[in-house]
DNA sequence: TTGAAGATGTTATAGGATAACATTCGCAAC
DNA sequence: GTTGCGAATGTTATCCTATAACATCTTCAA
């Protein structure tokens, strides 16, 4: 289940939400139900192959292979597209504020929303 | 409605649920329904009276007065709290990296999960 | 073979959010 | 006054997101 649920993901370029999920797995086992999805996404998230997207109650399958740290998420409202990419100066700057006011941060939630350069975030020329 | 609702967030120290707005809301005004509530986030957060805590589904009264830019929320996990401050550095790393890639961010979302000093965050000396 | 661990199934429910339409209230123009 | 408009609220229903609790099944090793 777990393998289904993570080659959806990854033949997707944005998030996809559990419910999504459930209906795309739904057209081969219809009898599916929300817990396996929400355990699969569970155990794939721990395992840091599966990212959440805390704005939009979604998923998204991690393109970077291994990486520790918090990573920080583009998201495309135009077209839903994801973009990850780590910035240890975020990180940095994130760890001053935290030491300023002696907090103990475990978990980063760094996430853009706007318009990705395909959709015409950058400036085009036509 | 709105009044209300801004003066129960205004006497949290954390964030409350939109439902947990109800709920208080009601024992006043039993047949409150969820609509009445977000109806009014909906407004304060628009007057960015009012933030939403994306990682926690949640809302908290903003204490900063008029402030434009996003701002940086830590959450302590032990006791709720929630401490907003404004990081003029991480939202200069994060225009970095959006203009590395040409996205055109409209609007972020900054939020550090973790526990404060109050609950043990920063080294104690019992 | 038994039993422990882990994944799945099943049923039910909690919690978060919005759609669509009706009603009321305040206020300004006539 | 009353007419008419816009903003806020009420009402009903529904959708989406997520988890609790308990049952079953599989696998693998002792």
């Amino acid at each position: 289940m777990q393998g289904d649920v993570l080659g959806l993901l990854r033949r997707e370029s944005g998030a996809l939400s559990a419910y999504a999920l459930l209906a795309k797995l739904r057209e081969s086992n219809p009898r599916l139900a929300p817990q396996t999805v929400y355990r699969a996404l569970q155990a794939l998230t721990e395992r840091r192959l599966v990212h959440r997207l805390e704005s939009l109650n979604a998923y998204f399958a991690c393109r970077h292979g291994h990486h520790s740290g918090a990573s920080i998420l583009s998201v495309c409202d135009g077209c839903g597209a994801v973009e990850e990419c780590v910035a240890p100066d975020v990180l940095a700057a994130l760890s001053n504020v935290a030491d300023r006011t002696g907090f103990a941060p475990m978990r980063h939630v760094v996430e853009m929303r706007g318009v990705c350069a395909d959709c015409g975030g950058a400036a085009k020329h036509p």
